[in-house]
DNA sequence: GTTATTTTTGAATAGTGATTCATTAATAAT
DNA sequence: ATTATTAATGAATCACTATTCAAAAATAAC
């Protein structure tokens, strides 16, 4: 009998995430995904249902990865709203510096990665439904100003950031993260006025 | 001699807007944009040379009434930097929401229009810049917190703009678009904080 | 009413690339 | 060494849809 060897699912899975944010997912073609992990077209579909499937389970592993850290933050005690958020936006801002195509697929292929169903939804749903608990929170207990909306903050620190990310990834990554992550922390809690 | 009804032109932008709203760019079909104007499938091939030439027609035409706008405010000696960087909020909220078809493509599609060449880089590259030089105005007349970076402040507004409109848009409007203009004023100037 | 000119149509074409599957390769078991 | 079983291959298939273009329709000019 013959045994798997290496990881070609996981292979699979990295090459997509390269040829997704060097391509965008329709004009990727799946010749290109199977050559950049080094195996035949073919065995693409030993390990994915389909093209669908493979842009579904990034999708899913990472909107997972993001609601564990959540919900993880929110159960915390000893650190305040305030210190949540910036926990948090460190968690994201680390997650794609590290994986910079994948910053960019997350940012460029939400729309066709919401048509498939599945886990995704789930773990995004529940991402977001904790962020407003953590922003609740905040306002209680009074450290955020109540009169902000919790979906607008929520929406627009998400497509905030999200945008940040995929402009440093696609310059090059010419600019520093950590002012990049400073500036936002800074904007969000004290504004640009002076 | 026969002479032309209507204007087919704009009936087709105008279509494919929508279309490719509900679909996205590559699973939109010509079929059905061209039903969607009461033209024939052909007829499209009369007036955009191709399915990309729509795409890119859509993004010139936005950006340059974006670039136009911008540089009105940026001349303007009656109104503190602040000021216009409200105005320009403004702007852009009052052009989607009269156009929330408008608004899902902005956000969804940039990434296929940039890849087509044209105008559209110019307009878009004025619209960068003029910001940028408000926002330098407003630091240097003290308006503005020198030590938040000019591209940050660019990307993260207009990602966080972007997004929640995106996201209003999908949601049927179900929220109030002067509340969520409101709120991201207020995030912007004054932060979260109390 | 006929002709000339321009617009519009929509079925046929043609290119593309995702997916399949018959074949081959590799290893385990005996 | 042989067989059984599973993994991997990649050329062939097949579905899909953007684009083309020959024909038809509409109007203007006379």
């Amino acid at each position: 009998m013959r045994v798997k060897e290496g990881n070609k699912e996981a292979d699979i899975l990295r090459a997509a995430i390269k040829v997704f944010a060097e391509h965008g997912f329709h004009t990727a073609k799946i010749f290109k995904i199977a050559e950049e992990a080094n195996v035949a077209t073919g065995s693409i579909y030993l390990y994915y249902k389909n093209k669908d499937a493979i842009l579904a389970t990034i999708f899913e592993q990472l909107w997972e990865s993001f609601a564990n850290e959540i919900i993880v933050l929110h159960g915390r005690t000893d650190i305040t709203p305030v210190e949540k958020l910036d926990f948090l936006i460190d968690f994201i801002f680390d997650t794609f510096s590290s994986e910079p195509h994948l910053a960019v697929v997350f940012v460029n292929e939400q729309q066709n990665a919401t048509k498939l169903y599945g886990k995704s939804f789930e773990e995004y749903d529940k991402f977001l439904q904790f962020g407003e608990k953590i922003i609740d929170d905040g306002k209680n207990a009074g450290f955020f100003n109540p009169n902000i909306d919790v979906k607008v903050l929520r929406f627009f620190l998400l497509g905030g950031v999200k945008n940040l990310l995929d402009q440093w990834a696609k310059d090059n990554k010419t600019f520093s993260l950590s002012l990049l992550r400073q500036n936002v922390k800074q904007i969000l809690k004290r504004g640009v006025l002076i």
